[in-house]
DNA sequence: GTCCTTGCAAAGCGTTTGCACAGAA
DNA sequence: TTCTGTGCAAACGCTTTGCAAGGAC
């Protein structure tokens, strides 16, 4: 707790006590989780949490550079930390999202005068689970 | 229009006014159009054209493969042509999706067992007009 | 006739907004 | 008090579904 007191100064987001437990449980579980999936899993610990409320802190989080949402076609937004980078592998048959290495790109592929600011890489495809039980 | 049959029938596409149509569009507009993009341009030619049968024949463009969802944050899902494989770039700013040469990620990135089938790259930041524009 | 396609209308669902209340400084 | 954060309820907007009518074969 303490040590996400001080990310949470860092990237200037003032501590509450749900927004503790939500950036508590993104970085715990490392599970890409949407809203839903975060909100469920902490109304037990927070009886009065609202979805409202995991919407404006994932939002915050969002802007504060601490969150990532990903780019998938479900209809949830997933998020993840931002840092470290790292790119994703879709699983295209159960839809798990698997955290793996950075990818890098060659250079030289924007045109002219184009600033690149960040890369998000998808690779879909079949995860070893799915391939073995086809 | 004789091209686009050929593809429809490469595709196992049955063709209909409709479809033509709106593969049409995007082939020749190129500008990754969101369904409701493709129903505003195309109401005009075709009176009675709804919105479901753009829903409904998009789906099954991705499905055949004709087509790509694009993975947005955007409320609305935008599609482009599957073929020839390449890369996007996003301008945070103004929005603009443009085309970039296809990037190849290098291997050994995935783990043991794991196959992929494709890879979606995408490359954010700011495009050169809005870099003019700051 | 059968089967596929179209398209209107309504429902579904994730998300956003309005607004009032609570809590900290 | 003032400002920020919370959370209920309603609205919003893209998408999907139900279903009936039209068209090809």
């Amino acid at each position: 707790m303490v040590e996400i007191k001080k990310k949470f100064k860092a990237h200037g987001v003032t501590p509450s006590i749900q927004r503790m437990l939500i950036y508590q449980y993104i970085e715990k579980e490392r599970n890409h989780p949407s809203v839903d999936m975060i909100y469920s899993a902490l109304k037990s610990k927070a009886a009065t949490l609202s979805r409202t409320t995991v919407y404006n802190n994932v939002s915050l989080f969002v802007e504060k550079g601490l969150l990532i949402p990903l780019l998938t076609k479900e209809a949830e937004t997933r998020y993840d930390l931002a840092e470290p980078a790292h790119s994703h592998f879709v699983c295209l048959k159960c839809g798990q999202i698997y955290d793996i290495p950075s990818m890098r790109c060659q250079s030289g592929c924007v045109p002219d005068g184009f600033r690149v600011q960040n890369t998000q890489v998808y690779l879909q495809g079949l995860c070893s689970r799915c391939r073995n039980n086809e």
